[in-house]
Formats: structure tokens, sequence, C-alpha cells
DNA sequence: AAACTGCTCAACCGCGTAAGC
DNA sequence: GGCTTACGCGGTTGAGCAGTT
């Protein structure tokens, strides 16, 4: 797909700016992701618009930054939103609304975009299907009341599995991907250190569930609820991470900084970080609002058996639980 | 097998704001 | 203070895919 860039004059009549000759939109090719990652790995990122020309990408500085940080970026997370993810980003939207790229800071690796698409697609669905706003009372309160415990519970149970089913395996362990091509990645590297560090930055990470629901085992990437979710990281590769984890691993992009953090930049520290212990237990914390999920009773079913969180919640059960609780406020 | 429908998500657009001159 | 440029954010679009009829 090629666009010539057109612009009109004040005579309405059709111009043709130097800059804008042969502006390409529309999805990227693997060259032009190469370019963009060869030349980010030996120049830096910003200056956009200069580093497109630099670069010899003819797209706009715009389109090269948002390609870079939502789908270029080697410690971008791909695959399916975890079930901590959803538990973060159902009460960090009712904190703060569609303010996408603050959510997005909690949730280490996941995009603005990627957040956004996921509240577009999947929760205002069941809003619709409720016949009610998704920002009205009725469906805070039944994501609040209804939805959320029922994630925290299903994050126990997985956490409980996998506590129960796996053997405790070293975070440093190998995570070996072969795609369809018989190609094999080995996350050992960078990505693994990024893993782990997403880990560590995480919000719900797998180890403060663990802490706080009665886990005793250490987190590693074989136990992490992660991989005991329905989510996919790890397992699922898109062609472009492919070829950005191929590159970082066979081109070499160091980062050798002790924190294991490919690029500290893109997690800065949030100044006013949640405690998920908090979260959950405090007077002051974000589920305090006469919500104990310990309490709550696990009488319906929240997923169906094939573990779609989504599909399986909005059933005839819980549709009268959000009748009754919408009857009686 | 073809047509249709719904869903997902990458990419684009417009706007507000910050930074630099 | 005003202008320009760059950046970042949130809203929207549309191509491609999967499932259904």
């Amino acid at each position: 797909m090629e666009v010539k860039g057109r612009v009109s004059n004040s005579t309405g009549t059709i111009v043709q700016s130097e800059d804008e000759i042969d502006l390409r939109r529309g999805p990227w090719t693997v060259d032009e992701d190469l370019a963009l990652i060869n030349y980010i790995a030996n120049h830096g990122e910003g200056r956009w618009n200069s580093l497109a020309r630099s670069a010899g990408l003819k797209r706009t500085g715009k389109s090269c930054r948002l390609r870079w940080l939502n789908y270029l970026r080697p410690d971008v997370r791909r695959g399916n939103i975890t079930l901590e993810e959803q538990l973060l980003i159902l009460e960090l939207h009712g904190r703060w609304g569609n303010r996408w790229s603050k959510i997005a800071q909690y949730l280490p690796g996941r995009t603005d975009n990627e957040i956004k698409n996921y509240w577009r697609t999947r929760v205002q669905k069941h809003a619709k299907q409720l016949k009610c706003d998704v920002n009205s009372k009725q469906f805070k309160d039944a994501m609040r009341y209804l939805w959320m415990p029922r994630l925290v519970e299903r994050i126990q149970a997985a956490a409980a599995t996998a506590t129960a089913g796996s053997p405790t395996a070293s975070a440093s362990a190998t995570t070996t991907i072969t795609n369809n091509n018989n190609t094999t990645y080995n996350y050992n590297n960078n990505l693994n250190n990024s893993f782990e560090v997403h880990s560590g930055n995480m919000m719900l990470s797998p180890a403060i569930m663990n802490n706080n629901f009665g886990g005793s085992q250490s987190y590693t990437p074989e136990n992490s609820s992660t991989g005991a979710s329905s989510d996919s990281f790890g397992t699922q590769v898109s062609p472009v991470s492919e070829l950005t984890q191929d590159y970082y691993n066979n081109v070499t992009v160091v980062n050798s900084n002790n924190n294991n953090n490919p690029n500290p930049d893109y997690y800065p520290q949030v100044q006013d970080q949640l405690s998920f212990l908090d979260c959950i237990t405090s007077p002051s914390g974000l589920f305090s609002q006469q919500l104990d999920f310990q309490s709550m009773e696990p009488n319906t079913p929240w997923i169906q058996s094939n573990g779609d969180t989504y599909n399986g919640f909005w059933n005839v059960e819980n549709m009268l639980l959000f009748q009754q609780l919408t009857d009686n406020m």
C-alpha cells in the first residue's frame, strides 16, 4: 500500500510537498521493521521525524513512533491479557477512566493501545449485552462485585494448581519456542531477563499474588499464573515478534546494566505505585469499598470449561445475580 | 463452497501540551 | 508572549481473520 502525500493549497489545487512524496501508510513490511529496529539499535529513539528520514523510511515520524512503541520494542509483551492484568485493568479503569497510558504504566510490556482495544472489545461488549452504559453505576457494580471477585478466585485457583502441579523451576531456565518454520528461539537471554523484570515490576506479579493468597512458592516462569492462564505469553509469537526476537538475539542489542532491565526508560517507577496487598486488604485500598474477596461465595461459575473468562461470565446465573444487584439499589 | 457477520487489533487521525527559539 | 515543532494521548477506522449460515 503506497499513497502519495497530498495537500490542497488555498485554491484547492492538489499539491505535493517534498516531504510527502512517496509517503507510505498502512501495514508495515518486514523490511521497514528491520530498518526501524536497526536504526534505533544504533542511534536510539526519539526525534521521530528526523529518525524516519535518516532511517530511510517513507513514513511519518508519528507512524514510526507508534510502530516502535506498540509493536517492535523488545520488551513489548504479546499474547492474551492475563487474569491478573484483566483484574488490574478493571480496577484501574474504575479509578482513572480512559487514561490508557496511565493504566499501561502498571502493566509492563502492555501498550496503551492494547489495553484500550481490550476495553473496547471485551468490556464494552458486556456492557452492551447488559444493555447498560459501560460507565453506568450498574455496570461498575457488576464489575466490582461479580466480575472482579471471580477473577481473583480464578487467579487463586491457578496459583494453587501451579503450586500443586509443577515442580519449581529455575527463574533462569531457558524457554524454548519453536515456530512453524522450525526456527527455535531461546528466551534465555535479553527477553527472559526482561520477563523477569516484568514480573518484578508487575503490580500483580505472581509472587505478590502468592504472598497474598497463601501461596508459598517462589515465582518462576513455569509456575506463574501467566503460564497457567489462557494467556500465551511465551507460546504465541507473532511474526514480527520473532523478527524482533531474532534480531535482538543474533544482531545483539545488549543491555549491560545489572538490573536486568533492557531499557529502564520504558518502566519508570511510578510515583504512586500501588501495592496489591493494600488493594485487597487496606481500608484505604482500591478494593476497600465493602468488598471482601475472601468471603465472596463462589456459587456461580465464573468461566466456562474452556477457560474463556469473558464468554463464560455473563451466563444466566450471573445475569440473575446482576439483576438482583441492580434491583437492590 | 460461498456469502455473511462479528471480532480483533494495527494503524491512523486530531487534538492538547511541552519544549525550543 | 507568540510561533513552530515534536511528542503523547485518546478516539476511530478498516483490513484480515474466524465462525456461522
